[in-house]
DNA sequence: TAGGCCATCTGGTCCT
DNA sequence: AGGACCAGATGGCCTA
């Protein structure tokens, strides 16, 4: 069971270096911890919003 | 030295 | 039943 979760929690943090290369301005050897990655996603993601929203 | 971040362990709950 | 998911606790490491 420990092995299981070490391994389910090694993808999670995966997931989270592969969105952070996602962030634009964000250098790629950027140290960001996984709140901070996940505040500018979801930063990025209300600035996208907005560009489209003004494309409208 | 306090606070933030992380990995790990563990027990509980939900899903298949 | 067994695996996936989750949250709390714990200990180590790093930085202001």
């Amino acid at each position: 069971a420990n092995e299981r979760e070490r391994a389910r929690m090694r993808v999670l943090s995966k997931a989270f270096g592969r969105l952070k290369t996602t962030l634009p301005w964000v250098p790629a050897d950027t140290k960001l911890s996984k709140l901070d990655t996940l505040r500018l996603a979801s930063s990025y993601i209300a600035h996208l919003r907005r560009v489209l929203h003004y494309e409208d």
